[in-house]
DNA sequence: AATGCTCTTCGGCAATGTCGAACGGCGTGC
DNA sequence: GCACGCCGTTCGACATTGCCGAAGAGCATT
């Protein structure tokens, strides 16, 4: 691994929390000062971050922005999405999210809002800690993916790495996550993986209220249809997919 | 200026036009394949390229969509003009884009759709060569804003020089930017500078098909006023802001 | 069955990034 | 009004570190 791309990676992440002086990323990552000016003048220069004029502070640039949407146009599990989120949504009355695994955090790559016209935040790009999310544990259960520290976001969410491979393992044999407010109070939700030829391509979920929870079995049903249909257009000769590595393949 | 940090910036830029080899890669960036394959396998553990697991190709990752959104979402500029679009579109009729400059390109931060109803692509995100949109000419003429090779994108794209700086000479005397399908065939534009306390912090500006070209007075004296009360809100004391450098200050 | 293409690994050279200290500018508190 | 401390930035020397060329392994194709 290069240090000091992975130091430049690490800056990025730091500055994804908020705006920072030099002095404080470099204390922050445990860098001398003139370390970190040389990799994020090397940023600065390709639009990564930008640096505000008055305060000498720095922030995340528009270069960021370009890679991004670039991710979003080409990833084909949101093209595909795209074509059964809607119906999905109509027939559940639940928002839908899609997601990928970055490291140990779930990632949004599509969102379809609920379908009762209230005026609801896009959720795309945002980020969740995996375990504590039901698109997280559906993911978690097939792909190898880091398991770290278990962060408490709600009294509910799973803290212990036991209780979560037990989960993991009712994830494998049945195809489908639930969340009851373990990322966010007065949510739950449902997810199912979606696969394609070679690999777990992400996961799509149901979203909604404490107030609607448990969902219908038909929603259930519903999810299940559509997480196995996306997979099929994406290639995937099976579903649920196997998952990946070790795992307790008993019945 | 950090080499190898460079190098990974240059890596992510040529995976941002499509999906690659790891040989295509080095070769386009005339390095060695083993050098290429450290850095990528660095950017690999950030989650800002992934690997298609049949062909071991390379793609952009969920870790770019994760910090572009970050940029998105902090964005003052983008959070200010939300408040002035919406109008701005009503009164004009015209879709409404929102830009900064990276680099010699203008990326897309906001975009107010058309107020026809009608379908209309998502346009946050996008980038276009700077010197061929009137967003980009309405910044580069209050930014220094590297001007390499001047690329023909339609028929009509300014390609020489000093024929580009003659309009942008314009533009600093009027604050108002012209574009007339010099980026694509069949769409003409409109752009005015937002500047903040200290900088030019991006450019506003009005979309229209050619056949609604020229705007009427109205439309123009409307994203004046609007580039004025986004850059009031953004700090701004004077608009439109003075040329950061150079640039001939003559009456 | 062999060949071409991938990605990947390994080892040596020296180029290169890292660090510590000093500089200039700025706001702050005295 | 002055001095102090904090900020980003620059510079130079050391040795760490990334760079390259060649060899290895897997795979689809011929």
């Amino acid at each position: 691994m290069i240090h000091s791309v992975d130091r430049a990676m690490r800056i990025l992440a730091v500055l994804a929390g908020r705006r920072m002086s030099l002095g404080e990323i470099a204390s922050r990552l445990d860098l001398a000062p003139s370390t970190t000016h040389g990799i994020v003048r090397t940023l600065l220069a390709h639009g990564m971050v930008v640096q505000e004029r008055d305060s000498g502070h720095y922030r995340l640039g528009p270069g960021t922005l370009r890679l991004g949407t670039v991710y979003l146009d080409t990833l084909e599990l949101r093209a595909r999405v795209a074509g059964w989120a809607g119906e999905l949504a109509r027939r559940t009355g639940c928002a839908v999210r899609t997601g990928v695994l970055l490291l140990s955090d779930v990632v949004v790559v599509a969102h379809e809002p609920r379908p009762d016209g209230v005026r609801q935040m896009p959720e795309v790009g945002i980020v969740i800690p995996a375990h504590a999310c039901a698109l997280g544990k559906a993911l978690l259960a097939h792909e190898p993916g880091t398991a770290p520290t278990l962060h408490a976001m709600t009294g509910e969410t799973i803290t212990d790495a036991a209780a979560l491979e037990a989960e993991l393992h009712h994830v494998r044999r049945t195809g489908i996550a639930t969340e009851v407010e373990e990322a966010v109070i007065g949510e739950c939700g449902l997810a199912a993986p979606v696969a394609d030829a070679t690999d777990v391509a992400g996961a799509i979920g149901l979203v909604v209220a404490s107030s609607g929870w448990p969902l219908p079995g038909t929603a259930l049903d519903a999810l299940r249809d559509t997480a196995r249909a996306v997979s099929r257009e994406l290639g995937a000769t099976a579903w649920p997919p196997a998952a990946a590595i070790s795992g307790p393949a008993s019945a």
